[in-house]
DNA sequence: GCGCCAACATACATTACTGTACGGACTCTC
DNA sequence: GAGAGTCCGTACAGTAATGTATGTTGGCGC
């Protein structure tokens, strides 16, 4: 079993870097995560891009699943630190919506290797136990935390369920659909608009387009 | 280069095959493409699964990534008939637009290997040219479809594209977020009721849940 | 009934990747 | 400065997969 990796207090971190991490290895790994997906993860890749040979690797981890299942496990704990970053306080609804928009959208366009670790992640969750239920915990937290969204934004109780739902899941099919397009920017923004103006209700005040860009 | 394979006249089609052509080895792969997508698509194991050796494999096709090529062409081409075949006529649209929603959302549900297929061609898009090619393709015929449907539907010209490209970022992302779930059915039926309300208005007529089921 | 060819089988070479055993440098501690 | 522990390199064994070269068989024309 490998210890938890600590470098020596005196080094200091640089580009030359000495000693790796634990993490050094999974930021590799999410790389090749993001381009390949996790079906193409080889050990020997991560090593050559770090700078090292594979003995390093079987140091830190156990072995290749360990190393998959390290990687999950972060990713779930980095999603739900992000959701309670953006939990909302319930004061000003509108402008919390309008950044969760922000985040689910127009950033995820934006961090494209942010979006791509997301995909690559669902689409192992197809064939692969932990990552199911890692995905599922993260789903069934984002949808909780778009009720109590809609519920501050005041819409009946008997929707807000449904609106949730609708709106995760659009959220999540205009990231599999627009990633990587031509005219995404556009179709992206078409799609949070009409979002913002069916969550407010349609005669809802809608942010304009050219608002703080 | 392989020759379009032809078996002879007098041996009809029955289990106990003899002889293989290109379409079945398609097949095949259309198995293992929906339980482990592109990554795992092995020759040998499409091989066993039909009985035979790759021998066969290497006379039907030229190499693994003409199966790959030819399995990405065939599944567009069956795409295309199948929005032919539910093109809208405008005779009877709020039946039409049950009818597609259906399609989306309900039928892929329970057609688990072709929404499997769907989603693993979606994921090797990412990193194959040509599938990228071929699910723009898809993608941009499909929201076209919903396009019309929406016109017929007689909502405004300026919101029909919105509208059309909500509902389809919403169904794929539901088909991603709600696939292999536990109470994916009762979920389904939920996007797709405030979907149906959505595009006939928020007024509009809706089927009830109890309807023809 | 002879030869041809489609459809497969067999055998081999090659590559890519994993895991493991072991060795070595380097650092910290006492 | 000896020992222990950390971090990485090296070398080897083993597996799985592809592609290719070549052998085999069964049916068809004629």
């Amino acid at each position: 079993m490998a210890s938890k990796s600590r470098r020596s207090p005196s080094t200091i971190e640089k580009p030359g870097k000495v000693q790796l991490t634990r993490d050094d290895w999974l930021d590799a790994a999410a790389g090749e995560v993001a381009s390949g997906g996790f079906g193409s993860l080889r050990v020997l890749t991560l090593a050559k891009k770090l700078g090292v040979t594979r003995g390093s690797f079987y140091w830190h981890f156990r072995d290749h699943e360990d190393l998959v299942d390290s990687f999950l496990d972060r990713w779930r704990d980095r999603r739900f630190v992000e959701l309670d970053y953006m939990r909302p306080k319930g004061e000003n609804p509108e402008e919390e919506l309008h950044q969760l928009l922000q985040l689910l959208l127009t950033d995820a366009s934006r961090n494209v290797r942010r979006l791509q670790v997301e995909l690559a992640v669902r689409d192992f969750a197809r064939r692969n136990r932990h990552a199911a239920e890692i995905v599922e915990e993260v789903d069934q937290a984002r949808v909780e935390q778009n009720k109590l969204l809609f519920r501050n934004l005041g819409s009946a109780d008997s929707e807000t369920e449904d609106l949730a739902m609708l709106m995760y899941v659009a959220s999540v099919g205009s990231q599999v659909v627009l990633s990587g397009r031509k005219g995404n920017e556009e179709a992206v923004a078409r799609v949070e608009n009409l979002m913002a103006r069916l969550a407010l209700g349609q005669g809802g005040a809608v942010r304009g387009k050219s608002e703080e860009e």
